[in-house]
DNA sequence: CGTTTTCATACTCGAGTGGTAGGAATTCGG
DNA sequence: CCGAATTCCTACCACTCGAGTATGAAAACG
């Protein structure tokens, strides 16, 4: 359950596409903006490029720009682009996987994870993030003061009464 | 947004112990029931005793039981044991990132996908899955056909459904 | 004692992550 | 056409992690 640098460098970068407007963007301008390392940054335009997500020109006036309206582009479209299928088992779809005995029940788990994960990123556009102006399920969500909380695992005091190895 | 063959195979191993009661279960079992390299659940399951979520003893009619009872184990406290915390962004937790410009908002997106992570994984035990017994919530989030489908297509905002009341 | 099992350490091997370097191809203004 | 700007392409690098193997020591039993 980790957020790489390579879909986090894409969303925020075409975040600040989505600001932009229309002009081509430079490479050199958006790394700066977002604190991107200018070559690495290159590598995640192209994979963008490649997915049909950003267009781009070359020379003086050259630079990057939404290939669609910022309305229609979500977080999920940008990581299946760089990155492939939102949640994977073991590098299989969850729908694939399959399980034995009293675990049988378990890929039910990974499917509503899945479906909970969808549930926030089909939904929220990259204009929705650029203007500011999240979706109100979004801010449902975070509102819960225990949204932002670091919860850690509940500490066992039996471990030290029983068999210690 | 990857689930590890570590994870998946702890998950299922706890299950199969929640499964066989308070005896001890051998390693060498629990690997041919679930289908697990043998060395390598070894490894796994040390670091669930060190986590505190399984006792063992040695020697004939030695092996592995679980520390707390199957109804107090969710999977977060599995993934939370064998990985570290169940979301992250380029390594950082989600409330640590800090975004400029346009981007600012972004962070909320990520505290949103960890809430609804959590609101799957923290509410379903061990003892859910090995009687086959899921929560309501569970089952309503699975029941929608379109849980069970891939998609690869950008996908229109047709219905946002947050996790669980 | 010997057998069974956990436990610890170390190792391999490939893939992924997060970059960097150098230069070719394109687009522009003049 | 010239030259500057900028994207684009290929390759490379260091490091970590994922997944798994091998060997043997330590404990629990009878």
């Amino acid at each position: 359950m980790h957020i790489t640098a390579k879909v986090d460098y894409a969303v925020r970068t075409l975040i600040e596409l989505a600001a932009a407007g229309p002009s081509p963007s430079k490479a050199e301008f958006l790394a700066q903006s977002q604190t991107i390392p200018h070559k690495f940054l290159e590598a995640v335009l192209a994979d963008l490029r490649r997915g049909g997500l950003v267009n781009s020109r070359r020379g003086p006036d050259g630079g990057y720009w939404l290939a669609r309206p910022a309305e229609d582009i979500t977080i999920a479209d940008v990581i299946r682009t760089v990155e492939g299928p939102l949640a994977s088992v073991r590098g299989e779809r969850p729908e694939d996987v399959d399980y034995g005995g009293p675990a049988a029940k378990l890929q039910d788990v990974w499917i509503a994870v899945r479906v909970n994960l969808r549930a926030v990123l089909e939904n929220v556009s990259l204009a929705d993030v650029a203007t500011g102006q999240l979706p109100g399920f979004l801010g449902a969500l975070t509102s819960d003061p225990g949204a932002w909380e670091r919860r850690t695992r509940p500490a066992t005091s039996v471990d030290e009464g029983a068999a210690r190895g």
